[in-house]
DNA sequence: CTGAAAGCGCTTACAG
DNA sequence: CTGAAAGCGCTTACAG
């Protein structure tokens, strides 16, 4: 390995040129093995792979980078979502970032600004790709305003994937009917449920797994027994509020996610009410809020940072692709859910 | 913007040489501009700065590498923080590892791995610097581990920073001395405390304060009033029903973050009382949590977000620096923090 | 304080 | 099927 007096070379490893004069050849012929070209003739290849051997060559990616390899930026936009959630998003999504060599923006939205000046933005910024976690998943303005101006968009725990978008989701409604079957198979009949935001598709397929359930087991749903939440705590202490007061209130409470359940646990608290023993709460996400508080709540876990993940590499895969045709073709992944038993659930109490 | 013909130009956006076309300068001058390079007049750096702006010029990475600039890359490595506290950390990292071209790479800690097995791994894989926040910041086998092994790091929000490694920090004992004045001038006299995690250094500072503001009003702490809560929520929970099970209980609880005053306020409504009419509740750190809950939690601001940025930029400049003498120079940067006073305090009922 | 030259390690585009 | 040349976008080392 030849290295030129006051040369500026800092990497202690061989390069193409170290390959190519082991092998004989020229660092051409060397590249075309690396990048498995067909047209190299076998004798020649064998001899480089050879030379590659035994020196332990390794390309450097940065080279290879600005000699053309395709670049992918990926900027990851967020709106309002619990830390918790956040937090668990992020750092799925910095593993895979690492993982599959995309550079990582975070970039929190300004709701005064318009999807139409964002996108444009973006583009300016060189970027490829943007991940949506929920609320913005959601959001058809700014999927529309991403698409027009070319730039590929995943979408995470979208309740509704749109058919141009990639997406990385799991199956809400049958989350929810399989929590609602195990509350149902506690004993409760009376349940209530306390409803998600409206404008995030999610939490509609989660109520109509709740009602779902509901209808199998022979009980109408009744609708004194839904209040809103608004997937915030607040909003859960105020839909248990409403739920609690009605004439005959319900023994269990599924609510459609973490912070809401954390909210009704409060509202029971607050009326006295022990928490599994006189009301059941059951939550949605397994998100910290769920082992935080006390008792720990059983909920359906979400592979948030799985889910990050997946979603990036469907987005890395797409940008990278040769063919127009891949990026014209958006993947729609969903991931398993589970449900996680703990300690907020439990028969309810025999009517004396 | 020039493009020659048969060019291999990939990439659509501005480049050094179109930054300096614009502002008149050579392109060696912008690349110092960029770098933050201290030679440059200021006049110059602005007409460059313009540029920049003008023409969204993003510098190339791969570019950077192969020309040998001098990396940096940077492990945050976490133990076991709260969700929200690590969101707002990461969020600051992130954005200030973009501003300083660090490669941020964001790690959990294994319990099980030997420190010094640690560190020989990030020297290994070639990691310049090391982000400690809490509870990680006061673990002293580690640091002397990352020492030994001349990786730069720093601490956030330790209350007992090492003369060896940078810090970043807020007065965690004039906070908390702030916080007990301000429950002290609603009127209360009867001011219970819930304490931290003992080997997390912040905890015994921030029980200084409190004490040395309840000394400076001519009351003498009460055993009976602290209570241990170990940063957790159900710390809170717990400490709390102490302190509100005894003969005299107080009239207000300052949980030494905001965890805990979560935990207090559910157990203030576990047992009928109203926060804050029956009880004042104050937290501490201001994290994602303090305005989730209801009541929102009146507590004191720490920059979270802010503190990990900065530590971001601090270790860059150490690990870019020429000289050894400034990586041999830690820096204790103190950040102001702030009483937010929300719906959680009030002054006490008169007894009749 | 600023610039002209050379080079980082690889690949594209063109010849042969 | 293989190679010599040029260039990707930036920074280092050297001058002035």
């Amino acid at each position: 390995m030849v290295v030129k007096r006051g040369s500026r070379r800092r990497t202690e490893g061989p390069t193409v040129a170290d390959v190519a004069h082991a092998a004989g050849v020229s660092p051409m012929t060397v590249s075309r093995v690396i990048n498995h070209d067909q047209r190299v003739k076998d004798a020649t290849r064998k001899k480089v792979e050879v030379a590659v051997a035994a020196l332990g060559y390794v390309p450097n990616a940065a080279a290879r980078a600005l000699a053309g390899a395709r670049q992918c930026r990926i900027v990851l936009l967020y709106g309002n979502p619990s830390a918790a959630y956040l937090s668990e998003f992020l750092l799925g999504s910095l593993g895979s970032a690492r993982e599959n060599d995309v550079e990582l923006i975070v970039d929190k939205i300004d709701p005064l600004e318009k999807p139409v000046m964002l996108a444009a933005r973006l583009v300016a910024h060189r970027v490829d790709a943007v991940l949506l976690p929920p609320p913005l998943c959601d959001d058809a303005e700014l999927l529309s305003a991403l698409q027009k101006c070319g730039l590929a968009a995943a979408q995470v725990a979208s309740g509704q994937p749109a058919p141009s978008s990639h997406a990385v989701l799991i199956d809400d409604e049958e989350a929810a009917f399989t929590m609602t079957q195990h509350i149902l198979a506690r004993g409760h009949r009376r349940i209530g449920f306390v409803a998600g935001d409206p404008n995030q598709t999610a939490s509609h397929l989660r109520r109509q797994g709740y009602e779902r359930a509901l209808h199998l087991a022979g009980i109408k749903p009744d609708k004194k027994l839904v209040a809103q939440g608004n997937f915030t705590y607040r909003g859960g202490l105020s839909g248990a509020a409403t739920l609690l007061d009605i004439t005959s209130p319900p023994s269990a409470i599924f609510a459609a996610n973490d912070d809401m359940a954390a909210g009704v646990v409060s509202a029971a608290h607050q009326r006295g009410l022990d928490v599994p023993s006189d009301l059941t709460v059951c939550g949605f996400d397994d998100t910290a809020i769920a082992t935080t508080i006390w008792p720990e709540l059983t909920t359906i876990r979400q592979p948030i940072s799985a889910m990050a993940s997946v979603a990036i590499e469907i987005l890395a895969q797409a940008v990278r692709s040769k063919r127009p045709l891949a990026r014209a073709q958006p993947q729609h992944v969903k991931l398993d859910y589970e449900l996680v038993v703990r300690g907020s659930d439990a028969a309810p109490q025999l009517k004396t």
